[in-house]
DNA sequence: GGACTTGAATGACTGCACTCAGGTTTAAGT
DNA sequence: ACTTAAACCTGAGTGCAGTCATTCAAGTCC
């Protein structure tokens, strides 16, 4: 009886190729972690992985797609483990606020690895990476508009205002202040402080007053 | 009778300095807009301007930086020539479009370029360049916050709201807009399209509507 | 099983950003 | 005018991301 590592029916070549992207995403995450982007060259990638040092850039166009394919295996799992449930007793600038602060949680678990991420992201040549982000986004604001959503329909704002505009509006100050606080033209204090007041203002400006 | 070339009473080694951080970031622009930023090697840029390949990191700590002060000297400059007068007859959001699309068409000038600053601006190692930057940011919102303010006192928008928060958040809508543009993550005509309806939404949000 | 085709893997090589040990120019002291 | 000290400049050298001509393995057909 065979473990699952065997070649599946797909055919041995692409269950190799299968095999070499995985031991590469694993090993870049590794040593990014352990040692840091800049500091982590190719070639200790490729070492680890057991493939070439010219066989990483078939997986990665370049070094930044690692760290792309790195994020977006662990981002995408922290997004959809948030809670939006629509009997939650928070206000809704509480529920924004902690969303927030998960996903900035995440990003502080290693600042040189998000500062790399955020610039990184900026601009993707390969549309694949790109796609990856755009579900990152996407999925992100969903959560976002089902919160003020519920709120709504409860009552708690006027539902006059869009719910998705709020939303998106809402995405967009957040990505803002996480440049501002990984670019450190602030710190962390004054992120939050700033963050809360434009959070507030945002849903206070749809809301009945 | 000698020309203002000459050295001033701030002596011999400071007019140096001076004339030689001139002709490197002279010789940046000129080279970046000819051939674009990554095929400017920084051996050509000093090349053209006359110093050693070590003395351009003198004066920039790294590639990076000499496009922050290429972009500097240029955007501090439009900005400023916005104008914001209290008897504009234009309807705020025509306004603050405009203004968004002046700083737009600046980018479009040269479309590789705006992208590596964009890349460039969320992590600037060097604290000079960083300051260059947060006045470019504080000028626009400056801007944005008086085209709010004057609408506001001619009644055109409620005075519930906080001129300076709405004018934040239009500043964070438009960065992220200029980032999904550049980042080819939409095509113009969306990005304009979005652009518009948050800057109606949260505007719409702050009026007694 | 052998002959042929396709596309993946390899690693020596290239080009470029950035460094640093040593040389040169300016300023200040006497 | 001479000495000394400090600031400034230099360019050969270093390390690393990314390339490409060549080799090798997997799939296909008879």
């Amino acid at each position: 009886m065979s473990a699952n590592t065997d070649p599946p029916v797909t055919g041995r070549r692409e269950w190799n190729k299968q095999q070499k992207r995985d031991r590469i995403v694993t090993a870049a995450r590794t040593l990014f972690y352990a040692q840091g982007y800049k500091k982590t060259t190719t070639q200790q990638i490729a070492r680890a992985a057991q493939v070439a040092s010219g066989t990483l850039f078939l997986y990665a166009k370049a070094k930044e797609d690692l760290l792309l394919l790195v994020f977006y295996e662990e981002f995408i799992e922290i997004i959809d483990e948030i809670p939006v449930s629509a009997d939650n007793a928070l206000p809704v600038e509480q529920q924004v606020l902690a969303l927030f602060n998960t996903l900035f949680d995440y990003h502080a678990r290693d600042i040189e690895l998000a500062r790399e991420l955020i610039k990184v992201i900026t601009f993707v040549s390969d549309p694949d990476r790109r796609e990856d982000l755009m579900e990152i986004h996407f999925a992100t604001e969903r959560k976002l508009h089902q919160i003020v959503a519920h709120a709504q329909a409860k009552g708690m704002l006027s539902g006059r205002a869009d719910a998705l505009i709020i939303a998106r509006t809402l995405f967009r100050v957040y990505y803002h202040t996480l440049l501002i606080w990984l670019g450190s033209y602030a710190n962390k204090d004054q992120c939050n402080a700033d963050l809360s007041e434009l959070i507030h203002g945002v849903l206070s400006l749809g809301s009945r007053g």
